[in-house]
DNA sequence: GCCAACGTTGGC
DNA sequence: GCCAACGTTGGC
């Protein structure tokens, strides 16, 4: 079993949109980063869990948990000329771009906040927390995910 | 293969 | 809205 972390906008997606989908879970799609695109292609497995993370926010930080409902499989969005995400390079007979889907597990009682993360050098070593850092998706250790949630 | 220009991410 | 950091693009 495997951790994850995966970043979404509220405005745009937030835990609440998927908490309300039908089954509540969605495809997350729209990914256009190589090294998020391996994680969901190669790594990300049925039944990991995912931190929620709120990103670009009046209070960016872990929202929730969600798990891993179905294995990586094309993004069939960046075939679509009229959506966001088209991307004409990617080949429907080889895919560039890879999606999972999410289903919500649980609302965390409180956001633990980026701010708050930054504060505990148990997390220093961590991509989300490294300057610069845009990978919209990332792994989290096990040890990593009993420290955060221990937090709530 | 280098690297400048450009677009995007995301915190503040 | 600003801007630093980073990834991608494309000329050479």
């Amino acid at each position: 079993m495997n951790y994850w972390l995966m970043k979404s906008e509220p405005e745009a997606f937030g835990i609440n949109d998927l908490k309300n989908r039908p089954n509540q879970t969605e495809h997350w799609d729209g990914v256009r980063n190589y090294q998020a695109r391996n994680m969901m292609r190669d790594e990300m497995k049925l039944g990991d869990l995912v931190f929620f993370y709120h990103s670009n926010c009046a209070e960016p930080g872990i929202v929730g948990i969600m798990e891993v409902a179905r294995e990586g499989y094309p993004d069939f969005l960046a075939f679509d000329p009229d959506d966001i995400h088209f991307d004409p390079k990617s080949d429907p007979d080889k895919p560039t771009w890879m999606m999972v889907d999410v289903k919500y597990v649980r609302t965390l009682t409180r956001t633990i906040t980026l701010t708050e993360l930054k504060q505990k050098p148990e997390l220093s070593d961590w991509a989300l927390l490294r300057r610069g850092n845009r990978l919209s998706i990332m792994p989290v250790s096990k040890q990593q995910w009993d420290f955060i949630l221990a937090l709530e």
